[in-house]
DNA sequence: CCAATGATGTAGTTTTATTACAGAAAGGGA
DNA sequence: TCCCTTTCTGTAATAAAACTACATCATTGG
């Protein structure tokens, strides 16, 4: 993703001509791989040599080997769509496309994911009293993988992925408390009225779910979890693995604003694990 | 992957040629991209309009089309491996790099998982009478997350992330039994011994571990997640995210395996979980 | 064994990328 | 403000790479 966002970047120091090259390179950067010299010069306003110039200038032997750059940007961006799972399909065939299919959808999110809240988000947590994470079905593992995170804090947290616990839980909750539900439809029924009841008391509600679902709707902070619409009964679950991504990167942003003498915490926590292994 | 793939395969029918300039791609596509038609040529033992015609047959518009293509193949096979988060990172960079780490460990994971192993053990999986799941700390949650989905299937199916319930289990365990054993490092105690009490009963012992791990070498059956040494305190937890893909792919493959009527059966789970929903 | 089809290479042509150089713009000091 | 220096930009020429046309060779089927 360096290359595109450094080309982004306004405030990176470039010539007049390198700044028109390089929003042409971004709004279009498809047109540009099949694109010559000539074209992108042309599309740009400027001259030929400057495009060389510029593509020189970034550390690439030229034009050629900058568009393969690109197209190398491109392709991780955007990892191939896999098509559906077939009956028929081999094992490799299988495990290629599942794998392929993780990575597609986790490119979407990064794509989709809303940095400012994401900040909000991390806030609330590192404000909190206390943190609790919900989860049903498959969301409870999620649940519990982000309770085991944010162990390393000292912020007392908990997961529960037990409907009557829940609400128990959200009924006693504080202003000052922080909840996160977790839900891949966002259309959980249990879930929804969790948010609404633990709104009530004031405390931040933070969902990580579908964009304007219902739970999205109730919670008073959302991150939002592209729900690709697993129509097919062999698809398989890859918005998990991009709510997990998201909670790692809650941990770890939390990790990284508590700042150096944290970081010796984290080491702690570390070595004390250290008995429980072999070697 | 389609292309390197493709280009691999042997029992494709191309012409004599065709295949030294494929061999030459397969055997390194890295120096293709910085090569010219001459050089591919060359190497490859045959003249320049061949190598033009190799790449029209495969439908691109000519060489250099071909070389973007591939440029974009290795990328997505291999992405970018992100440095360590640093303390001054943006939350941008933060989130990129996370996303990229993870991307780029499912793609090791990918490079390194031995499909015989997955058919034994999905042949394992498929023939269990029963099929448990254990994991500690981190791995607790993969546990309880392959649990959810094996509930899917037929098969009497638990997990255990507490090691006296764990052990209870294993004492108890069927020559017919499947259980899989989920950790990280591979080097816990607990988890160890779990495997070797387990193995004592005759049944199927299935580790999704490190390979080479005392807990690999404790399993009937080993499944490879790399261990990528996270000895940054920052560094994410991506070999989780491996592990859950792994676990994906372990129950597509048994979906599959049991055929047209399976389908309808997952159908009907799909539509007893519809009044849990809104809309 | 002889067509006939298809694949391959040589040589030439076109396209594309790069370099050299000159002129223009921008920045810095008096 | 002006002039000098530095940096950038464009024109034109050059070099390189890719592609095309055509002739030759191999291979296969009758």
């Amino acid at each position: 993703m360096t290359l595109l966002t450094d080309l982004a970047d306004p405030r990176s120091k470039r010539s007049k001509s390198a700044h028109k090259i390089a929003a042409c390179v971004v709004a279009n950067p498809e047109a540009v791989l099949s694109a010559t010299t000539a074209a992108l010069a042309a599309s740009a306003g400027v001259s030929e040599p400057t495009v060389n110039r510029f593509c020189t200038g970034l550390g690439y032997k030229g034009f050629p080997d900058f568009k393969l750059a690109l197209a190398a940007e491109l392709a991780r961006k955007q990892p191939r769509m896999t098509r559906n799972i077939e009956a028929n399909d081999s094992v490799g065939a299988v495990v290629a496309k599942i794998f392929e299919s993780t990575q597609a959808s986790l490119g979407g999110t990064l794509e989709q994911l809303d940095l400012a809240a994401l900040q909000d988000v991390v806030a609330a947590l590192a404000n909190a009293r206390s943190i609790i994470f919900c989860g049903l079905g498959a969301s409870a593992s999620v649940a519990i993988d982000a309770q085991h995170k944010f162990l390393r804090f000292h912020t007392p947290v908990a997961s529960h992925t037990d409907i009557i616990n829940q609400r128990m839980v959200a009924t006693g909750l504080d202003p000052q408390d922080c909840i996160v539900c977790i839900s891949y439809s966002g259309r959980t029924h249990a879930m929804v009225e969790l948010a609404e009841l633990a709104a009530t008391s004031g405390c931040h509600v933070v969902g990580i779910t579908a964009p304007g679902s219902p739970l999205a709707n109730a919670c008073t902070l959302a991150l939002s979890v592209e729900n690709d619409e697993d129509t097919d009964v062999y698809t398989p679950m890859t918005s998990r693995i991009a709510q997990l991504v998201i909670l790692d990167i809650l941990a770890t942003c939390l990790a990284l604003q508590q700042g150096e003498a944290f970081s010796d915490h984290l080491r702690r926590v570390k070595y004390n694990l250290r008995l429980t292994r072999r070697q």
